[in-house]
This record gives C-alpha cells, sequence and structure tokens, in this order.
RNA sequence: GCGCAGGUGGCAGAGCGGUCAAUUGCAUCAGACUGUAAAUCUGACGCCUUUAUGGCUACGAAGGUUCGAAUCCUUCCCUGCGCA
C-alpha cells in the first residue's frame, strides 16, 4: 500500500529523489505539500488545484475536528469531501499544541526571529540594533527572552485584543494528552487523534506530538520531547488502519543532544516515514537538519513540517528532506505577495497600477498563461474581488511546484547546485 | 431673488468654546506573514526639527466676542435642495 524509493542520490549533497507510493496515487520527491487546512486550498476548487502540478495537499486535523464535531463519526471522508483523488497528509494537531500555547504566550511563530519586531520596531532607535549586535556573544535564546518579557510590559493594545491575538496561553499539557480552551474546552491526545485522522482518511498521517517553543528552556523541552517519543509509540499502538501511512515526528528544539536523542529514538519506532517538526530560528533549523537527517533510517521518507521559502527549500533538499508542506505560497497569494524567480513582491503596491506585464516572465502557469497583467492583478486586489486571491494562488502553487520539479530535475542530472545559485543569485538582484 | 442645509486634512465624514494637528473609514506609503485563530495584521500618513509632556501653519475668506474658537457672532464667497 505505501512505499518509498530512492531514484537517485545527489552527488554533492545528502539529497535525493524518490518516490513514495500510496492508495492515491505517488508523490515524486523532493515535494511541497499543499496546504488545505479545513479540506480545501484557500480560494482554489479541485479544478484549480489540478491544474498546479500539486502532487500532495495537507489537511489539518485539529481544525477538521472542531469544525465537524459530532458529525466525525460518520465523515465521508477527505478524499470525497474534497473532490481530490490525490494523495493527501493530515497534521495531528501537535502544531495547535504549540500555536495555541506557548507559540501564542511568546508572540513567536514557527520560524523565530533572531531579533523579535517587538525589539526592533516602535521607538526603538538604531543604537537598539546595534546594542543587539554587540550583544552576540549572549545566546539567541537568552535575547528572545528579554525581548518577549519586554515585551509583556506593554499592555494589550485595544488593537490585539481586538483582533484576539493577545498572548494568553490557550492550552494545559499533561501526559494523557492536550486541554484546548479554544472557544470551549476540547482534549485531544494520541489515541483521539489517531481516531480523528483514520476518520479523515488520508494517505499519510502523523503521531500526535508537542511542538516547543525555542523559549522553553532545556529542562521543559527534554521532558517535552521524551513525552513526545511515548506519545509516539501511543500513536502507533492506537491505529488500526493498513491502508493509511504513519509518520513519527521529530522534536527537541534547537539543542543537540534532545534533537540527536530524538531522532534516533524516533527513527528505530516502526513508523514508515519521519516528520521534523518545532519552532527555531532560521540559522537554529540548519543545524537541526544537520544533526537530525543523518540519524534517520535512510529508506524512509522524511518530511520537513512548516517550512518554507525558496532558500529553506534548498537547504532542506540539501540535507536529506523528502517533502515539505508550508503555507507561505496559498497565504502569501492572498495578501498580494507572488512569488517568483527574481523574489517576491507586492502586487498590490501602487507601482504595479500600471504594469501591464506578467507576474512572471516565462511563467507557464494557467494565470500567466493567460496573460494575466500585474495591473489586472493588482486592480483586482484593490477591488476586493475574490479572484485576486485565486489568481495569485494558482500562481505561487504552481511556482512552487514547479521549482521542486527543477529541483528533481537538478538533482537526476547533477546540477542542484547550479540550480540552487540561480535561484539565489536572481533573489538577490 | 427668497427659504433651508452645508463648506474640516488626498477623498468621505466626526467634532460644535479649552484635554484638537483634530475620532473613524477609504486612499496612499512602508513592513510582516514559514506543520493557517491569518483572503490577514502592524506602523506611518499637515510642515519643520535637536523626534520632543518640541516648534510652526491649519478646519471656505475677512473681521469680531472670549483668557482661549474648527466650535459663538457679523459680512462676504461658494455648493446642494426647495420655492419663485
Amino acid at each position: 500500500m505505501f512505499g518509498f524509493k530512492i531514484v537517485k542520490k545527489d552527488k554533492d549533497s545528502r539529497a535525493r529523489v524518490g518516490v513514495i507510493e500510496t492508495p492515491h496515487g505517488i508523490v515524486e520527491t523532493p515535494a511541497y505539500t499543499m496546504v488545505g487546512t479545513n479540506a480545501a486550498v484557500r480560494t482554489l476548487s479541485s479544478e484549480d488545484v489540478a491544474e498546479t502540478k500539486t502532487q500532495i495537499v495537507i489537511v489539518n486535523t485539529y481544525h477538521m475536528w472542531k469544525g465537524l464535531g459530532d458529525k466525525l463519526e460518520v465523515f465521508e471522508g477527505l478524499h470525497a469531501k474534497m473532490k481530490w483523488q490525490g494523495p493527501l497528509m493530515t497534521d495531528s494537531g501537535g502544531f495547535q499544541v504549540f500555536s495555541f500555547g506557548f507559540g501564542r504566550e511568546h508572540k513567536i511563530g514557527k520560524i523565530a526571529q533572531r531579533f523579535p519586531e517587538s525589539m526592533l520596531s516602535r521607538g526603538s532607535s538604531r543604537s537598539t540594533v546595534e546594542l543587539g549586535i554587540r550583544e552576540a556573544d549572549s545566546t539567541v535564546r537568552e535575547r528572545r527572552l528579554a525581548s518577549v518579557a519586554g515585551a509583556e510590559e506593554q499592555p494589550a493594545t485595544r488593537d490585539n485584543v481586538h483582533s484576539g491575538r493577545s498572548d494568553r496561553n490557550l492550552v494545559k499539557i499533561t501526559e494523557e494528552g492536550v486541554y484546548f480552551y479554544d472557544g470551549e474546552e476540547r482534549f485531544l491526545n494520541p489515541e483521539i487523534s489517531m481516531h480523528i485522522q483514520e476518520k479523515l482518511g488520508a494517505d499519510i498521517i502523523f503521531a500526535f506530538d508537542e511542538c516547543t517553543s525555542p523559549l522553553n528552556d532545556y529542562e521543559y523541552t527534554k521532558g517535552s520531547m521524551v513525552r513526545t517519543h511515548r506519545w509516539a509509540l501511543r500513536s502507533l499502538a492506537a491505529k488500526k488502519r493498513e491502508d493509511q501511512a504513519l509518520y513519527g515526528i521529530v522534536q527537541g528544539g534547537e539543542f543537540e543532544d534532545l534533537r540527536k536523542e530524538s531522532a534516533r529514538v524516533v527513527g528505530s519506532m516502526a513508523f514508515d516515514g519521519f516528520g521534523i517538526g518545532g519552532s527555531f530560528g532560521k540559522e537554529e533549523m540548519l543545524d537541526v537538519l544537520d544533526w537530525v537527517t543523518p540519524l534517520l533510517p535512510e529508506g524512509r521518507p522524511r518530511h520537513l513540517l512548516g517550512i518554507g521559502r525558496i532558500e529553506d527549500i534548498f537547504a532542506g533538499v540539501e540535507r536529506g528532506i523528502d517533502t515539505f508542506d508550508c503555507v507561505i505560497p496559498t497565504r502569501e497569494a492572498r495578501h498580494g505577495s507572488l512569488w517568483t524567480k527574481g523574489g517576491r513582491f507586492d502586487v498590490r503596491k501602487g507601482k504595479y497600477a500600471e504594469d501591464k506585464g506578467k507576474i512572471e516572465n516565462d511563467c507557464l502557469c494557467p494565470v500567466c498563461l493567460r496573460g494575466i497583467s500585474r495591473k489586472e492583478l493588482h486592480d483586482l486586489f484593490k477591488a476586493k474581488d475574490q479572484e485576486a486571491g485565486r489568481l495569485a494562488t494558482i500562481h505561487n502553487v504552481w511556482f512552487f511546484n514547479d521549482l521542486m520539479a527543477k529541483i528533481r530535475k537538478a538533482i537526476m542530472e547533477g546540477t542542484l547546485k547550479e540550480l540552487k545559485e540561480e535561484y539565489l543569485e536572481e533573489m538577490k538582484g
């Protein structure tokens, strides 16, 4: 039912081209998994998705569970619901332990900033930045912590209260599982997550884990990691369906010994593949991958959860990552950011109001092939026309899928390094 | 010509004696977004500067009342509606 074959290994890096086989078809890797949180890639119809070179979509267990309520038990399954007969993944809800918990409390996302916004903006002068640089010998964590402590002294503004983006931790974590106080109380644990994911019926499902914050200290991170390992075993034990592949998740924060331990422990379990999770700084992410992927079983696929941008994709591929998922292509499209080989640009800006050029020259996505101009897209965004988000999403999704196809081809031909330089050089220019 | 309602920052539109350089929305400018609480959020938005419980010029125009006016009074100019 499920399999993974390595087709070719790169000559200069740990990159590999492979094929994941699932009951709903194959995924050629390295691949980008597009995010369809609530059983739909936002703004796109299933027909649209089919035109974007998308191979596989990831749906969110927590949000589906919350939305379905009692209807979960009679749910028709994601493939039917989405009118999508290709491969699907579901996340376990583990990321929501973070995003509703420490992520919220620490005002931090998937990628933690080295110098958080709160430290650089709003009344701080350039000398503050220079101060930050001068203090470079102190640890990144201390600086982040200091900035969060500083931020907490600020009263919540009307805006962040109004928009519901305050800093209250809405999660309570116990050995048994996690309580979420997201509107109403709900409880999730490995067994429940497995049950939900089996009802959803994706081809690849994930073990229930806790994604930790880089502001959590060593002791907390270690305790959380070994608990996530216990939850991994419980996830394996709870899984009943034979037609779904289950991936375990490596945690351990930004700590080398913990990451290596997690890779060894989770890697030794009977998972079909592995996810690498966590919230970390951009630089630290590269270290994490360097520590982890060499210790994971070579013949099973590795998924880098929640990443990324162009440079992150190359960095991950070179370190042996097979699949990625990220909201960047879809969310940023809705926000007006269009990705191109030359970097992204915000088509809502006034400078594009009369730009008759295509989004990207030589782009073969359906939107560019239709000859949609930057001006037209600009006008649609300005008119708040829903079509704007759809067209932008089609372009971005196609762009990232096309990038992955080029990466696969480059690995086959031994030109990955050149491709990377080409893309990153374009981005600088 | 008479009556009524108005003229406020790029636009719309609050304010109706001091806490008003002036609520708010739009527009504009800048920034953010990485296992989606996000088709969203954050700044800036009269001019100047030593960016400050700073200075200057401002609410159609000109006068006036007042310690103090975008806010009250007078005249003028203009706009919309109604009547001739």
